[in-house]
DNA sequence: ATGTGC
């Protein structure tokens, strides 16, 4: 897009003045290069979000932001409900708390490497990918409740799982205020086969080898060594999560009028936080996070079995575990008052800094972890938060590459035969049931993870600590 | 992202 629309304010942070129907400024962090290849759409989606009821301080971009529905992918917003501030399916995104975990395994890339393939298969074996793909867990209406409602905590008491896992997962496992009764017959049902599988898109389960340290006392902290090899997975709430925002989108988008809410898009759709349609999002979205936390944690599970198979005896201890699809209520200071603000992230991941109370001790002089997936076949980042990021767009980064072409366009440039060839020319075992998929995932459909990741690093929103390379990716 | 599509 054209960077003459903005005010450049410093290096990395291009705003737009509140114009028309604005109430708040837009702001994007980015070099001149991203916000140049960034499409458009993202000007006028964030613009849109920047005229919603009760939006504070600012509408803000990630430097890996892309057109998303309503809502740029990469979109931070929060709001006030003591200012008629509003929630919105579109602002949290379809796959409700899709996010990030990381594993450590213990192990070096010297020790992995006569067992790349047999790892790649018992990966493979044990964990479903895929669309539609089903697990050996079936869900009845008792155990549905104790999932929505518990999350990884949940998770964990049927055996998935070991205790230290719950303090290395944000709200510790389980996000509190869900209220499955807010999550419809539909919504279950899509899920009862669901749990403890990837899904498809850009969802992976990465074996990956440390190969840059960036700042080595957060790395310590946070465990990471040059050539130890750990396990990221990406995933989110599946079906379920789907059919949530499926569903209140359209409530939403019907109940508008009724709350004297104007749209500059219909794909905005929203609802007063305070409104009965507003808390039974909220209540149901919950439920979806719980969803994700319990998919993630049960994934755990299987990686540590297959892992088991090929290493008899390796521990793999959790590092950490990000969502960045949510809408979160949390206290921030605007204008030197403390706020309680609901905050949607979409495509944007929470990066509390140091000493922030919801942090476990660990984390407390570091800051969280905060992980970042690249695209297929290109590098991932391990970062940590920042003080300076809660006035930079309350406590918030970038979550990956960001797309910067789309799907059907990837399809038609790329084949997934060839790609899987020419990564394992570079020595990235691939695994994944659609070579559509793979096309579609295409690196070069991404844009370059390490120069969102360096913008984001400049700007203050989270700070480098440490690169990852990919070994082995089981695709979705 | 998604039992890929109103």
């Amino acid at each position: 897009m054209d960077t003459s629309q903005f005010i450049q304010r410093d290096e990395t942070c291009w705003e737009i003045k509140p114009k028309g129907a604005m109430r708040v400024p837009a702001i994007i962090y980015a070099d001149e290069q991203l916000l140049q290849d960034m499409d458009q759409k993202v000007y006028e989606q964030l613009t849109n979000v920047a005229t919603l009821p009760g939006i504070v301080e600012a509408a803000y971009a990630m430097p890996d932001a892309h057109w998303g529905y309503g809502f740029p992918i990469g979109g931070v917003a929060a709001f006030d409900p003591e200012l008629g501030g509003v929630v919105s399916a579109g602002g949290v995104g379809f796959d409700i708390s899709c996010g990030v975990r990381t594993l450590h395994t213990g192990l070096n890339i010297t020790q992995l490497e006569p067992h790349k393939q047999a790892l790649a298969d018992a990966l493979y074996r044990t964990i479903p990918a895929g669309v539609g793909s089903k697990g050996k867990i079936h869900l009845n209406h008792k155990s549905m409740l104790g999932m929505l409602t518990g999350g990884a905590q949940w998770a964990l008491e049927q055996g998935y799982g070991e205790v230290q896992d719950l303090e290395r997962i944000e709200e510790h496992g389980c996000m509190d205020g869900a209220e499955s009764h807010y999550v419809s017959p539909k919504a279950r049902e899509r899920q009862k086969d669901e749990m403890g599988t990837l899904g498809s898109g850009n969802h992976y389960l990465e074996v990956q080898r440390v190969s840059k340290i960036f700042d080595p006392a957060v790395a310590k902290v946070f465990g990471l060594h040059v050539d130890d090899v750990v396990i990221s997975i990406h995933c989110g709430s599946r079906g379920l999560g789907h059919q949530i925002g499926t569903e209140f989108l359209k409530d939403m988008a019907m109940s508008a009028a009724q709350y004297q809410i104007v749209l500059p898009d219909r794909e905005l759709a929203c609802a007063p936080l305070n409104s009965p349609l507003g808390k039974h999002y909220l209540g149901a979205m919950r439920s979806a996070i719980n969803c994700a936390l319990a998919n993630r944690q049960i994934i755990t599970h299987l990686t540590r079995q297959a892992v088991a198979t090929v290493f008899p005896g390796l521990h793999l201890d959790l590092l950490y575990d990000v969502s960045h699809n949510t809408c979160k209520l949390e206290q921030h200071t605007v204008n030197g008052q403390k706020k309680s603000l609901y905050v949607h992230r979409k495509g944007a991941t929470r990066a509390f800094g140091p000493d922030h109370p919801d942090l476990p001790d660990v984390f407390k002089k570091t800051g969280q972890p905060v992980l970042i997936g690249g695209s297929m076949g290109t590098s991932s980042y391990v970062l940590c938060g920042t003080k300076e990021s809660e006035q930079r767009a309350f406590s918030s980064a970038c979550h990956g590459a960001g797309r910067a072409m789309s799907r059907s366009k990837a399809t038609k440039q790329w084949q997934g035969r060839t790609l899987i060839e020419q990564l394992a020319a570079q020595g990235i075992i691939i695994r994944c049931p659609s070579m559509r998929g793979v096309a579609e995932e295409a690196p070069l459909a991404y844009k370059d993870v390490s120069a969102v990741v360096e913008i984001a690093d400049r700007a203050g929103l989270a700070r480098k600590v440490a690169r990852l390379e990919p070994v082995i990716c089981i695709k979705g």
